[in-house]
This record gives C-alpha cells, sequence and structure tokens, in this order.
DNA sequence: GTCGGTGCGAGAATAACATTCTCGGATATC
DNA sequence: GATATCCGAGAATGTTATTCTCGCACCGAC
C-alpha cells in the first residue's frame, strides 16, 4: 500500500547519548538492539498516521483534515503524532513527498512504453497533467492540493520532495537532447524544471472552469506550449 | 496612494428593503442621500483598512498578519472590520486584485516603450518575472505571496482577479499574431494564459536556492523558454 | 515476584486566531 | 430634548494546533 521506505521522518528516535565507540562492545550490541527495535515501532507508528491521514484524504476529498481525526482513524494517540513528527506540516510533507515518488514512477513507467524520445516526454507531460489536476479525478492524494500550503511555509523541503519529478524529466530531457531533438540553446536540467512547473501549475488552474466562453487549458495544449513557444519559428 | 475605485468589496452596506420604483420620490431622493453618503463612510473605511492591512505586509515582509492587527493599525474596530468585509479572506481578495490591477497597468507603461511586438512581450515578461518574485526585491506587496492561499480557497475569485494581466497579455499577443510573430497553431488568449502562468510561478519558485549547484531560473530563460519551448525547430 | 524505568493512551490545558456578540457613547435626525 | 443609527472597545465563542500531566502496562534487573 504504502512506500516502505520513511522519508525525511523517523529520526530523534535513537539518540544514544554515549554510545561512541569507547563503550563496551556488549553494552554497544545492547543499545543497539534497543534502539533498533524503538526504531522498528517508531516507524511503524509513523506509518499508521501516514495510512490514516491517507484515508482521511481520500475519504473526505481534501487536504482539510485536523491532527485529531489523524490520531483518531490511527487509533495512537496525540503524544505520539507529536513524539514523532514536529508538527503537521511534517506530516503533509511526508505524504506530498510520498505521492511525488510514486507520481514519478507511475509517469516513467508509462513513459517508457515509447521509443521515440519526445514521445516519452509527451507521455509524461500528459500523465504529470492528468495527476496533476485536482478534482474527482484524482484517485492518487490530490498532491497538488497542498502544494501550495506548503510552498509558502517550507518552500525548501518542497523543492527536495520535487527532486525524484525533477530527475525524471531530466532524463527524459537528456535522452532527447543525445538524439537532438532538443533546441541547442537549452540544458536538459532546465527544460525538465521549466516544463514540469509549467505542466504541473498550468493543470491546477485548469480546474476552474473560466466562466465564460472561454476553456480551460489542455493537456494537449500545454505540451504543444513547452514543446514549441508561442514564438514563430 | 490606493486604487479609488473599491473592486468587489463595498456592498451590502446599502440595502434598502423598499426603494423599488413605487416608493414616492421624495423619499426615493432622501434615502439615496442617505445611502449615498453611507456608501461613501463605506468606502472610507474599507480603504483605511486596506491602507492598513498593505502597511502591516510592507513592514512585516508576509502576508501573516492577523485582523487585529489590521484593526489596530487602522485605527477602527472589528465590528466595524466584519460590517465591511465578509472575513479575511475579502480583504486578502481585495489586495490581490488590487495588486494585479497595478502590476497589469505598470507592466502596460513598460511594454508600451517597445515598438517590436516581441520585444513589447520580452519586456512584460521580464517585468513581470520581477514582480513575481518574492524576496526583498519586491517593492510593491508580495502578491503572489497569498494567491497559493486563495488559489485553494477561491480559485475562482483569484481568476477574476487574473483577468487584468490576462486581458494584457492577450494585447500584446494579439499585436505579435498581427505582425505574423506567432506561431500559427496557437490563438492569442491561450498563448497569453499559458504564458503568465508559466512566467508567474517559476519567478515564484525561483526565489528558494538549489541549495547544490543548480541555479535558480533566470527571468532570461523564462522567456526563452515560453518564446521558443524546448523542441528543435 | 517486585522495583524502577520507559513508552504510550487519554485527555486536560494552553495559545493563537477568526468571528460574533454586547454594551455604552457619540452623532445625527426629527 | 427624544430617538434612532453608527461605531469603538473589548468580552465571548469556536476551532485548531501544540504542549503538558497522569496513570497504566510492559520489561529487564535484582
Amino acid at each position: 500500500m504504502r512506500c516502505s521506505k520513511v522519508l525525511h521522518v523517523e529520526q530523534k528516535i535513537d539518540a544514544p547519548v554515549s554510545t561512541t565507540s569507547q563503550a563496551p562492545a556488549w553494552k554497544q550490541r545492547a543499545v543497539e538492539r534497543s534502539t533498533k527495535a524503538a526504531k522498528l515501532r517508531a516507524e511503524q507508528r509513523v506509518e499508521r498516521f501516514l495510512d490514516a491521514a491517507q484515508a482521511i484524504i481520500m475519504e473526505k476529498r481534501t487536504t482539510d483534515f485536523t491532527v485529531q481525526e489523524v490520531v483518531e482513524q490511527s487509533r495512537q494517540s496525540l503524544r505520539s503524532f507529536y513524539q514523532h513528527f514536529d508538527g503537521k506540516h511534517e506530516l503533509l510533507l511526508a505524504l506530498f513527498e510520498d505521492a511525488m515518488q510514486r507520481s514519478a514512477d507511475q509517469i516513467r513507467a508509462a513513459a517508457s512504453g515509447q521509443s521515440d524520445p519526445l514521445d516519452r516526454l509527451k507521455v509524461a507531460v500528459h500523465l504529470l497533467f492528468e495527476l496533476s489536476r485536482p478534482g474527482p479525478t484524482a484517485q492518487r492524494p490530490l498532491f497538488t492540493e497542498f502544494a501550495p500550503q506548503l510552498l509558502l511555509s517550507h518552500p525548501t523541503e518542497v523543492k527536495i520532495a520535487h527532486a525524484p519529478l525533477l530527475t525524471l524529466f531530466a532524463e527524459l530531457m537528456t535522452q532527447a537532447e543525445a538524439a537532438g531533438r532538443l533546441r541547442a540553446s537549452i540544458k536538459p536540467r532546465r527544460a525538465a524544471a521549466l516544463t514540469m512547473q509549467t505542466v504541473m501549475f498550468v493543470a491546477q488552474s485548469s480546474s476552474v472552469a473560466d466562466d465564460e466562453h472561454t476553456h480551460p487549458i489542455t493537456s494537449e495544449e500545454a505540451w504543444d506550449f513547452c514543446a514549441s513557444g508561442f514564438a514563430a519559428p
């Protein structure tokens, strides 16, 4: 169900005060066994919190849950929550990071179905667009939903969370470059960052219907724009 | 100092229950004089709240002010605040709308200095980029700062607030199209929307330094990207 | 088996805000 | 001067996040 690797959370459990190299070996081992067990338990608890939050988000179709709800759903205690997370924001961050990682995986898999480098990029862009748009379509956590919140309070961490996706797009761009399909004047990583941002944010806004005659921007348009820009050749 | 036209706020003062066409004329006039005065006062009050909020934002370099602070700074009362605004979000919206309007004006003025349509667009993009990035540079209210918050809670209103900028870019794009400088396959308004979004959001993220070797994306890169895309011609 | 310690559930206490309500006092209207 | 309206001051309420305090259950040591 959930990624087993625990993200930027965990730590703050095993803080042995004097397990430096001068302690007797048996003591070291004992302490280690103890801390290892503790760490395991901690991971399971963190896991349960994350799953609970996930479940709530899925059910309420929004990221506006309270810590209380998470605690109740996970059948643990508030005390425990704050023992494992620095605050709500860390929980959100963890979920966000997880969602990004999964999305990156999913997109990578989808893109690998194409042989032409530009087709790979195209598939990636379309899928990212779909995954980024809010609304009922989002089976996956509504993963762009809290990005804005976090972007304000913890921009650095958000950037870290973006890393897997950025890496993926950088890979695809590099392949395109190798095939001579990239404009000479642009670096793959740069193109990747710009494309990613554009697609994600445009997708996000595309949910709200322009009340009037104007239709929201589509995945196809976003792709065309990123690929070709707007200026005449 | 501030735009005189009051935005989407005001109203909710003059709600005459029976000023329809069947009331006697003298009464109508009396009521009108009264409501007009009331409206005037209301506008001044709204004005003071907006100015106060602006001042606080400028001073604290963040949009995280409390309603209390605004009330105190404006030397009015909480009661009055809630009589004129539906809540804090309306105040934010008003500020945001105002900031967008001013930015649009500023950009339009700057762009008009160029004669070539693409140069106009280029100037517009660069200025928008500068205005959108947070940090100490922002002499103007940090106007993208609350956009994310509002985008979540009131997407429709945010879209409305974007209108002046969108219109401006649409104008510039249309001029470019008329001069045959736009790709044939793209509609001016679409190009405008895409460019605007891309520039604003990329600028926003560009503030956080990629901790490592990577430099943040520059205004110039954003322009190149929007104008030419990433694919080889 | 009992003792001291530790992990943790339950939930009370605190704090920061937004939002609402209530009370007078000023000012204007008749 | 009586009365209605507006409005400042600030108390009251409600919602969360976050911290604190208790007490119990488990575990290894003696």
